[in-house]
DNA sequence: TAGTTTATATGCATGAGTCATACACAATCT
DNA sequence: AGATTGTGTATGACTCATGCATATAAACTA
């Protein structure tokens, strides 16, 4: 039997409203760790996770910045000491790595996000808890699959953030190569 | 039987994933109407739902927005025809209403909230969906309390944006004076 | 009537980003 | 090898939404 339409309604409803003030909570928390704005938390897990050594054009599109936006923000990243600028073999790039202090900060990030996650979800029963993470699942995997198609449609080439921003990949829970925003991220 | 620690953590890193994409595309989707800046659509919709007619610092404290951040912003709308300043009873202040447009836009930024969070939804089955709305409806009603703690216990009072931003009560389900969040709003 | 509080508005500053452009190195094609 | 084209990085000038400090005006209060 198919939910009633208004109850989609209120679902959808309810699903912006939850969404809105977890991401909030969520990115205030962990844009105070380092201070450096919005993006730096992003780039310091991206690094932390798959992205140490990479080049700022990689940041870049992961971040869903412009390339002199990223420069910007590894120059803050740099004078911050959480990130240096070393040669890369190839020589016009650049290999940003991430210092012990910025490793650190990387990790303190992924330990506020989580506190802040698992402070909503201490409301939820087992079986609510457990409904949810399926539910959770289907949606991300169909949203992979619609930025996906959506990529390949578009005219105008912005790069968009990195869907699994901030995600702690140790957390995924999914076996190596098993998590399609994973392999969507590493690509 | 308590879900095992492991997965508590899979379903909190889903949720991190899961509400940023959500709020992104959302609020993404919902900026380009009007363009008027990240804030515009939530003062359009606050006023349109619960706060036409209000004065500006009223808008400012449903926006989490500095005063003059606020008047900023509604020089914005009334340059942009979607809102006007008219005067109010008390002679120091300023009544701010939708115009017609504005009141067109707000429905039209509620309806484009609305596809955005539907096209996700449809990735879930009947049961799937029942089951997310409760666990939705459970976390949202406890954040609403912790936010209620939070607000009492604070030294610094910057305001903080409205919980339910963005929020369609019409779409909310809950009968009149039922939805904890529409109560904080409106108190 | 004078002083205090409340509401709005404004000048100036800032921070994070964009765009256009310059520059350095690499890759490719004669 | 030399010239051309492409790719990666950096920088100068600017935008835009906001905050802070302050000014002004109206409303209470003594």
């Amino acid at each position: 039997m198919t939910q009633p339409l208004s109850s989609r309604r209120h679902t959808a409803n309810a699903l912006g409203a939850l969404s809105l003030v977890v991401a909030d909570r969520m990115n205030t928390a962990v844009e105070a760790v380092a201070g450096l704005g919005p993006s730096a938390p992003a780039a310091l897990v991206a690094m932390h996770e798959f992205l140490d050594g990479g080049s700022v054009t990689q940041l870049s599109s992961a971040l869903g910045l412009t390339h002199s936006g990223t420069v910007r923000l590894v120059d803050r990243l740099a004078a911050a000491g959480l990130a240096e600028r070393v040669g890369a073999p190839d020589g016009r790039a650049v290999s940003v790595v991430l210092t012990a202090r910025g490793r650190h900060t990387a990790e303190r990030i992924l330990r506020t996000r989580e506190r802040s996650l698992e402070s909503v979800l201490s409301a939820l029963s087992s079986d609510e808890a457990d409904h949810l993470a399926a539910a959770l699942d289907t949606m991300l995997t169909a949203l992979t699959r619609v930025r996906a198609e959506e990529r390949s449609a578009r005219t105008d080439d912005r790069p968009r953030p990195w869907l699994c921003r901030l995600c702690d990949f140790a957390a995924c829970g999914r076996g190596e190569g098993d998590c399609p925003v994973h392999n969507e991220a590493t690509s």
